[in-house]
DNA sequence: ACATCATATTCCCATATGGGAATGTGTCAA
DNA sequence: TTGACACATTCCCATATGGGAATATGATGT
């Protein structure tokens, strides 16, 4: 087999870099592929492709007015990272450990009440 | 050019669902390559390719032992992810959902318990 | 020294990549 | 209709992939 495409899920496609800068610029708002091309240095072609990609794995939403594409971030998509990612968050977030001391001892009272 | 070489950061290292599948083993602590071949139902060489790359990026740690070699989670380095998908957190999250998030996980977490 | 166990490494291949260049498609204005 | 514009798509290629199979490495026990 080769590489997971990118189009397979989130991860993959926000692997690339040059596409966590596009969805950083559409932070900010709608934007044309062209402005994106400009803002970031890329081709045309190029910044095409990268959207294509994007909104294959449904993190760019596309609103077509005449002859431009108004691209926009859809964040929920990003929502699978986010929740993975956060089951590590314990390992270097001290405000988190303390969530957990409050959890467990929220539990200890459970046990005791029950 | 080709796709971003998987070692390049932890982006890249981390698109491959069976490495995350990986580092979500190591949650519950050390383990063999050989351990982790068998939980993950996969071979002895895919199992150590992934864990090359994963020490690649500094994700994960290894400690030899005779001729075993422990592998352990090294969370801080997943970081970077963490602190990117955060910056679009808001799209998704309103203050009020991140009290939901709180308290279905209370619930869950109730489950588990009794 | 030897066999065995636990891993790592190498070789192989089908497959997808990102970027450049060129071309296709659809919209608007005159 | 014709041209200009904004994008999308296609074709190209060097490059890396993940997995299987085979092999190498290195430590341990006898």
């Amino acid at each position: 087999m080769a590489r997971t495409p990118t189009t397979t899920d989130v991860f993959n496609a926000v692997a690339e870099a040059s596409r966590r800068d596009l969805l950083d610029a559409l932070g900010s708002g709608e934007a044309t592929v062209g402005e994106l091309a400009e803002r970031l240095g890329l081709s045309q072609p190029t910044v095409s492709k990268h959207l294509g990609v994007l909104r294959a794995v449904g993190v760019v939403h596309v609103r077509v007015d005449g002859k431009h594409r108004w691209y926009r971030l859809n964040g929920p998509a990003l929502k699978p990272i986010h929740d993975w990612v956060r089951t590590f968050e314990r390992t270097w977030n001290t405000r988190l450990d303390r969530l957990d001391d409050l959890l467990a001892e929220l539990h200890s009272q459970e046990k005791k009440q029950s």
